[in-house]
DNA sequence: ATCTCACTGTACACCGGTGTGCAATACTGG
DNA sequence: CCAGTATTGCACACCGGTGTACAGTGAGAT
């Protein structure tokens, strides 16, 4: 099956590198230009349209990327049995250089494009409700606000503390991990063990 | 003083409607031009230019405006010099009206006039950091982030829930502070009795 | 050696929003 | 009634970004 010939190859090639490119130039300036996106991918604008007939093609096709990433690591940490917390710590654990590649979406979602990227990411939300609501229901998460809102602030919050550039390392997840088990009601102690165990 | 000609007053008016109004039709799109601002004043594109000079000096009166009532909340409610958790309670419960007025600012933040409304803002993240500082000496508030991020991300959630279109009614206010006494560190326990009193 | 095709370079049309200019109009105070 | 002025209703120029057209070039495929 690995019958790409050279020209395909560095085709892909191109075409990846504007996309991971993209994701760097939209996550510092949400409202860069194809112009920006394409210099900084070291070719010319209209090649980028070679690419992607359109702006919006460019933008879902990186979120489509971030959906596969995160559902994998959602669905993978969902499998492990463990409790809801504890699912959680993990899950941020692994997610957190994901939402902070794709961090550029949080803002994205607003305006223009905010429908189809939303779109794209209902199974995330739904994913995430389920674990939520699994946590809710065996009383280690606090439900003062109804499992699909209270996962979407809690990740919300993951993506703005991964947005927000403090002193970077790991630093920034463990903040993040602790806050959003915080205000997702597990007890200031319970989440520093939660998290102690793998800083 | 109050020497005002009945016309004078009617173009103050036209120019308070015109901030009234810019307020919402920006709450519900951020991205509104000057056109749709207008016409739902009431009011033709060019007078809103005779008011406003540029898009930048409309958004900077409504910051502006925010701001002072945003620090006028803050110092009474400072000023009680009751618990840190309890001033936050008492902080959120008069701030939310003002902030689901405002709560375009969250989104203007980013982009454009960034830096603009990012400048006026700075007292209000000062007063902001202060209180948390303040709730993090007596040990009421959590310590696992620098006091002025973590008053940052805090009422980042209540914009936030303030933004997030929930069936409304004091349902809202009642969560976001909730939530945001949780991921200041607040036990859940506490936070209920604290918001229970006045609900 | 020639062909193919990704990429280049430059030009263009289009669009929506901003900000300005100016004569015409309506309304208010003297 | 007249003067002043806030507002109107156009006009326009400008800008930046999008998407397209098309001829040219260079490197890999045959």
């Amino acid at each position: 099956m690995s019958t790409e010939s050279s020209r395909v190859r560095s085709m892909n090639e191109t075409r990846d590198r504007i996309l991971d490119v993209a994701l760097d130039v939209l996550g510092e300036n949400p409202d860069a230009g194809m112009g920006e996106i394409a210099s900084a991918a070291g070719v010319v604008r209209r090649t980028v349209y070679d690419h992607f007939p359109s702006r919006l093609d460019l933008v879902r096709t990186l979120t489509e990327r971030a959906v596969t990433e995160m559902t994998a690591v959602l669905n993978e940490v969902n499998a492990s049995g463990a409790e809801a917390d504890a699912t959680w710590v993990e899950f941020i654990a692994r997610l957190w250089p994901v939402a902070h590649r794709y961090r550029v979406l949080l803002a994205l979602r607003r305006g223009e494009y905010g429908e189809a990227i939303h779109g794209l990411l209902g199974p995330v939300d739904e994913l995430l409700a389920d674990l939520v609501k699994r946590g809710q229901d065996t009383e280690v998460f606090a439900q003062h606000l109804p499992a699909g809102l209270l996962g979407q602030v809690a990740y919300g919050v993951v993506f703005a503390i991964a947005d927000s550039d403090l002193p970077n390392g790991t630093f920034g997840a463990r903040a993040a991990t602790i806050t959003s088990l915080l205000m997702l009601g597990v007890p200031e102690t319970r989440a520093i063990a939660l998290v102690g165990d793998q800083p």
